[in-house]
DNA sequence: ATTGTTTATGCACGTTCATACCGATTCATG
DNA sequence: CATGAATCGGTATGAACGTGCATAAACAAT
């Protein structure tokens, strides 16, 4: 890298290497941009400050919501709990179904009647030991480049292997849900897949805990229709599933959680 | 010395752990992260004055409300924990590894030192989520049809995805071990696999705890040879290391396991 | 072109932080 | 209650930090 960088490019690029590293560390980056370590602190700190990153000593973080450890089981596990039950009703036995990256639909799975058999595919290393924990379930894993933030396989290698499925059902993971801008997600390449996983199947079950409604995120994955089911928190305010509605999805809603 | 982890890093990773076995020992972490028991303390004080776990003597537990997850492999940890630990020695920065399917590679993944950094290729899911807990690797799963026995990808698929790789060193999962017989495997499927496995990478290294010795199973994976760095168990039987050593193997031995 | 203003950067200073070590104290257990 | 391990508090040290200031470049207005 040239020392030359104005002081915004150098900023993205810390970005970019907290988005794939989840941390980066202040005197690394001097050597590496050729700066000072006082001109990448105040970088850290006025990142920190946009809500871009979090500082520590040393350097700084990727936010949790970004980081690599993006199983985040256990935050709000009732939630995703009475989520999952009621997503589950939508399996029958013998169904192959794609289940997409995300701790909800981790909680789907680990929710699984014993009884039910399915043939399970995922790009998500979490979901398929879960999986396995199952008695009757066949579990087809799609291969690849981890990425760390989505805890799942999405590259090309991951793509082409999906090519091979045409699921009945695909269970998509966590994105933002609007009635005008449909399924949105953040990263790009996870979108991409999504996209790809979303077309190829019969049909497409998003399960959504309440503060993802009405979130807009910078890539489209697809829009809502009828072949879609989304599955909702009991608390999901009226208003937003009556707009939900009108694209023609079905609601199903999960019963109220104590607590 | 200390490890290259930020110290917020490393409270994020005890957190890990206290959700996965539900309790801590200071001294254990001590070890693990290379740095001073009162560091460990420090951070556990620290984070059970933020309500993130219950600080005891000797170490920590998690809260009451995040306990449950699926049990340990409890009994025999700290005989593979001492394997492992010696089997890492074996690790070298920058190196490209593949991991085959075995409940001791499991145990290996998860004593990888926080400051190493590798790419790691597996064919078993949950070597895979293991993986990512760590900060610092590369994971590259290899996917297809998982077999439950195995609890890992090892189809036809899988073995082409395999093909894609050159590792520098294949560290191969639970297999008998004999010094006539080479290695030899019991399900045939995944003799194949593990056989390509070894055939591909510049070194093989297996990890194998004490009743292994001497076993011959029905299919061969491989003959012993001086490409192979054999890990046993401080317990192994002297006559049974000299006979292994005349094939050239070279051979690690673990540290006694107190208890 | 000149001047003043903003911005980015580096340097010097004193401060804070993370950590290891030491001694005193507390704890679990026989 | 005796003993060794675990813990706590204090201290020392070096690294990381923030601040203030100076320099230099970019920019705007004259």
């Amino acid at each position: 890298m040239s020392s030359d960088l104005l002081s915004r490019e150098r900023q993205d690029a810390i970005r970019i290497e907290l988005r794939q590293s989840g941390r980066v560390l202040a005197g690394d980056l001097a050597r590496h941009f050729k700066v000072s370590e006082d001109t990448i602190r105040r970088d850290l700190r006025d990142m920190a400050a946009a809500g871009l990153c979090e500082r520590v000593y040393g350097g700084a973080l990727a936010l949790p919501s970004e980081q690599p450890f993006s199983v985040r089981t256990g935050i709000s596990r009732g939630r995703k709990q009475a989520l999952a039950e009621a997503a589950v009703t939508r399996l029958k036995d013998g169904m192959t179904v794609f289940v997409d990256a995300g701790s909800t639909n981790l909680a789907i799975v680990q929710a699984l009647p014993p009884g039910l058999s399915l043939t399970l595919a995922t790009n998500m290393p979490a979901i398929a030991t879960a999986a396995l924990e199952h008695p009757r379930l066949e579990v087809i894993t799609i291969g690849g480049r981890i990425d760390r933030h989505v805890g799942a396989a999405i590259g090309r290698q991951a793509e082409r292997d999906l090519q091979m499925l045409r699921p009945d059902l695909c269970i998509l993971g966590a994105c933002g849900i609007d009635s005008a801008a449909g399924l949105t997600g953040l990263v790009y390449d996870d979108v991409a897949f999504k996209t790809i996983a979303a077309a190829h199947a019969a049909a497409v079950l998003v399960a959504c805990t309440t503060d993802k409604l009405g979130a807009v995120h910078p890539f489209v994955i697809a829009a809502l229709n009828d072949r879609m089911t989304l599955t909702l928190e009991a608390d999901a305010p009226d208003a937003v599933t009556a707009g939900l509605e009108t694209t023609g999805v079905t609601i199903l809603q999960a019963q109220p959680v104590a607590g």
